[in-house]
DNA sequence: CGCGCGTTTGACGAAGTTCAACCCTGGTGG
DNA sequence: CCACCAGGGTTGAACTTCGTCAAACGCGCG
């Protein structure tokens, strides 16, 4: 059953090699002395900001792995309204799918890097490598707890709490790394991509947004940066406990 | 590394072999002559309605699988805001989590039967047999594709769009198979339910019903069966084709 | 019979959307 | 070099949808 592919150039495994985001991904559970297969079965591509990578309903012929950027996930209906159902930024996988073709659509918010498999080689890859697709099953299953989350702030949370869960939610699990400035929260995406993931108008975003900055919860740094004042105080927001 | 576990007594093996929704499910991934192992490592429970089988942010210990009845997902707020994120019924699993604990919580609905597989077990499993794990991965993305056309819901349709969404996978997800009686949805949760899974209130989800029913667009048979007049205009409903 | 639970219906109010005007910034071309 | 323009963002006022509160209904069960 296990095919060996014939590496065929020095820069190919060269490439996975010194990935810099490789445990940060599915790809870490390759062998360091397989890396040659690993890079063998995908190719990097670099992307212009607004890219479409997945159109919707689309044939689904290939699965990405985002090594830099973010790229928007998203479903819409026929008159248009949209929402963007996660943000996949680096060490995300996307495009996996059991039907033929693709429920969602997909596309870059910034400058994005990614590593696309095209189907018969992710077959390859999770057929020869237990690890990997062990790796995979954990990360969907990460993926959904996820879901989860982002249905109980659709269905159930006030427009406050829907931003403040967002905020916390990028400052925590995405931290600004330079020293002094950990509270500060980076959002490459527009106020419209921000209200099509939170469920709410760009008007309600904005004017929540700057209601949180005149109660000093938050500074603004520019559009696209937020300084976190009260971290403690934005984790009550998120999870309602303001009235109570 | 495979384990190979004894079997112990006759019974055992023939509640799998004769388990009447074995290949609705991903027990269907083990081979006939393998049933005894799945048999031990799980056990059958029986569940009257509103038994909790999972407790929001307990410790992941176990694995289910639902063989009748119906089972409710859900995730709270501090405050008692309430999502269900899904209901699991005949032929899906519930429980699986990558965190120590269960980032959501789980109650029967009616009388529910489960195969229980403890954590150790499952591992096993997905260690001996890549069949297994192959068709859970499979299970989870499908999860994730309902996941998202849920944050859809709730994110962008309205409470008109909302119901008619879910009467309708109601009915198309699982038919009853009764002659003559196609288009019947069977509902066996409460309204509550219904509203904690739309995210509206329960009167929104009762108007919504009762309006549908003066549009002769459903007729109500009791309050968990509704038979549906007009598949077309509740699809058209459905998605968002109302005014354009 | 009467109690309790789930459901339905109505009147009212609040949260968020819609529509519209305005502002700010960065890029382009005269 | 600066004026203009376009795209994104903010702010305000009116409106709509859905939630809240309250009352009544119907059904099953003790």
């Amino acid at each position: 059953m296990r095919r060996r592919l014939v590496l065929n150039g020095g820069e190919d495994i060269h490439r996975c090699l010194v990935c810099e985001i490789r445990d940060q991904s599915v790809c870490n559970a390759i062998d360091d002395n397989e890396l040659a297969i690993l890079a063998k079965a995908s190719k990097q591509l670099s992307l212009p900001p607004a890219t479409t990578l997945i159109e919707e309903g689309s044939a689904a012929q290939a699965f990405y792995n985002v090594t830099a950027g973010t790229v928007k996930l998203f479903k819409s209906l026929p008159d248009g309204r949209r929402q963007i159902t996660g943000f996949a930024d680096v060490g995300h996988f996307l495009g996996l799918t059991n039907a033929g073709t693709y429920s969602f659509g997909a596309e870059t918010v910034n400058t994005v890097q990614v590593c696309r498999f095209m189907r018969p080689q992710l077959e390859i890859l999770l057929n020869d490598y237990p690890l990997f697709e062990r790796r995979l099953l954990a990360e969907v299953t990460d993926e959904l707890a996820e879901a989860q989350e982002q249905m109980l702030l659709l269905g159930r949370k006030t427009a406050r709490e829907r931003v403040a869960s967002f905020l916390l939610a990028r400052m925590v699990h995405r931290p600004c790394q330079v020293k002094g400035e950990e509270n500060i929260v980076s959002l490459p995406m527009t106020r419209v991509d921000i209200a099509d993931y939170l469920g709410l108008t760009i008007e309600t975003v904005s004017r929540t947004i700057s209601s949180l900055r005149r109660e000093k919860i938050i500074a603004g740094t520019d559009h696209h940066g937020i300084r976190v004042l009260s971290p403690t105080r934005l984790q009550g927001l998120a999870s309602g406990q303001e009235h109570s």
